[in-house]
DNA sequence: AACACCCGCAACCGCCGATTC
DNA sequence: GGAATCGGCGGTTGCGGGTGT
């Protein structure tokens, strides 16, 4: 699945390319996006970049099951506010928009199910919609804990996760040697990582340039650290 | 073992508001 | 003040893995 050249990339993110955008951010800071999707390199748009930096890559973000205390959450905040997943997943730290979109989804349809088979049973005239199961429910712990499973421990359910441990080996390195993210690249302390492959594209920038980088002209950075960029 | 179906999740799309020029 | 650009949000889609038949 590669890119033709120019051509703007679609689809699942390469490890090569959540390292590449990591690092970036972590360059540049969390914003300007389309210069962001531009100088690293990826052929992805600057939406792309930030969707996968907020949705996946974004240090802290939790993974793995909900707990009850957030489905529970996740109940009443939909219940106040309906639809509003950035203003929900702000109250779930680490959880996502994207996540709890999901996570809602997942359950209404376990929901109208149940109350497809609830009906259906009963025969009832009048099946409530979705809406109106969420509302009357969130205030029902009764009804809303026999939905909740055990939750396994995070860190039994939670896979192997490369970033995660790209950001501990950096958080750690500079926490034990005083090394800055720098100087991590500089002696390639990371190559024990999978990214070992990887290529990062050479920027001098980070060799001389004492000046804060957001502080660069846009252009004039292109012009550093992707030369055929600038100029295309 | 093979196939079909379901579920969970990542990623894309389109729209809209905020910001910049 | 208006146009262009960017970023954020919600809706939707498609893929991969798991499970049932």
């Amino acid at each position: 699945m590669v890119a033709e050249k120019g051509e703007t990339r679609k689809g699942p993110w390469t490890e090569q390319e959540d390292l590449q955008l990591v690092w970036f951010v972590r360059l540049f800071g969390e914003r300007r996006w389309d210069f962001l999707a531009k100088v690293s390199g990826l052929n992805r748009t600057g939406k792309s970049c930030r969707l996968r930096w907020v949705n996946y890559l974004h240090p802290g973000l939790k993974r793995g099951r909900m707990t009850p205390q957030e489905e529970q959450l996740v109940l009443e905040l939909h219940a106040k506010w309906g639809n509003r997943w950035s203003r929900i997943a702000r109250k779930l730290p680490g959880r996502t928009d994207n996540e709890i979109k999901n996570y809602w989804r997942t359950h209404m349809r376990k929901k109208a199910q149940e109350q497809k088979k609830g009906s259906a049973a009963s025969a009832s005239p009048s099946s409530p919609s979705f809406s109106s199961t969420v509302t009357t429910t969130s205030n029902n712990n009764e009804a809303q804990s026999s939905e909740i499973e055990p939750i396994e421990n995070e860190e039994v359910v939670n896979g192997y996760n490369p970033v995660d441990q790209f950001w501990n080996e950096i958080t750690a390195s500079e926490a034990a040697t005083g090394l800055g993210f720098d100087e991590y690249k500089e002696i390639g302390c990371y190559t024990n990582l999978s990214c070992s492959s990887i290529t990062m594209p050479y920027s001098p920038v980070w060799d001389y340039n004492p000046e804060p980088l957001w502080r660069m002209d846009d252009e004039e950075f292109s012009e550093m650290i992707v030369p055929d960029l600038a100029h295309s």
